[in-house]
DNA sequence: AGCCAGGGTCTGC
DNA sequence: GCAGACCATGGC
């Protein structure tokens, strides 16, 4: 299990007990670029059309000013809380590298985000860095998503954008990747491309679909099938992961992990970028 | 100042 | 199929 308990305390909900879980791990790492932390150390975000704020101390989660209905609901499947990534983690523990990957990122999850979300910053994730995609997912949400409460929007709808031209997303200064998101959603719109099969598709077939979208290669169809669609078994290889794959797994990733592969990749990322002396750079 | 960023498209072999 | 130019822009 991930927590023992939860409680309500007033307008906010405590859970106790957690385990394998540490919030900047979580909400920093590059899945997802809606949260920001404030100075207490809080964080502060929007995910599925709700507004939320989280604060961790030790193994306690407290969510602000939400219900139990909305945690089972909302933030229980967002946060990945019914998986168990104990047993996950005993598994990568018999792999020499894992191992050492494991701890620089020890209480990472894969959230459970919004596809349309997700597709839309991976799109503008290309060629860019996390400080920068943060800035322009921002500016789409705040220029073209809906007010839900003061200062704070919802993530556009692809119908909103699939009405706008490319001058009118001049305001998120996405460059070339402009063109791309009114492509995706021009798609999702007429039903060309489905927000919904993804999750079951056969995993190739999946890839495929999302990669009918302009702007949208291997690398980022394999984002959003992993941070969109829970699809665990994918594993977005981008020049880290590559560079991890050739220095210490020469003979291909082991299949033993390919069920969740996804998660290793989350691992194995963040131990490449700090550890950036072990590996072998050429190419 | 210059390099690189959680890439993809387009063109030319 | 595969290499190489090119794409816009900001963060460091």
């Amino acid at each position: 299990m991930n927590y023992k308990s939860s409680s309500v305390h007033g307008a906010d909900l405590h859970i106790d007990g957690l385990e394998h879980f540490f919030l900047p791990d979580i909400l920093e790492c590059g899945q997802a670029f809606r949260w920001t932390a404030d100075s207490t150390g809080r964080y502060h975000g929007v995910a599925w059309g709700y507004p939320l704020t989280l604060e961790q101390q030790d193994d306690t989660l407290i969510l602000f000013d939400t219900t139990p209905e909305e945690f089972d609901t909302i933030w229980k499947p967002y946060l990945d809380l019914e998986r168990d990534y104990g047993e996950i983690k005993a598994l990568f523990q018999t792999d020499d590298t894992l191992r050492q990957a494991m701890t620089y990122a020890a209480g990472t999850r894969v959230l459970r985000q919004e596809p349309w979300e997700t597709l839309c910053c991976f799109i503008l994730s290309q060629n860019s860095n996390i400080k920068r995609i943060q800035g322009m997912v921002d500016r789409f949400a705040t220029s073209f998503g809906a007010q839900i409460s003061p200062g704070i929007h919802a993530f556009p709808t692809p119908e909103s954008i699939a009405a706008l031209s490319l001058e009118d997303l001049a305001p998120v200064r996405a460059g070339f990747r402009g063109k791309y998101l009114l492509d995706a959603a021009h798609r999702v719109a007429d039903g060309t491309v489905s927000l919904t099969a993804p999750y079951t598709l056969p995993l190739a077939e999946a890839r495929e679909h999302l990669m009918q979208i302009k702007g949208v290669g291997p690398k980022v169809a394999d984002c959003v099938l992993l941070f969109g669609f829970s699809r665990l078994e994918c594993f977005p290889k981008d020049v880290w992961i590559n560079r991890v794959l050739d220095t210490f797994y020469p003979q291909g990733f082991p299949a033993e992990f390919a069920p969740v592969a996804g998660l290793a990749q989350q691992y194995l990322f963040h131990f490449a970028r700090n550890n950036s002396e072990l590996l072998t750079l050429e190419k």
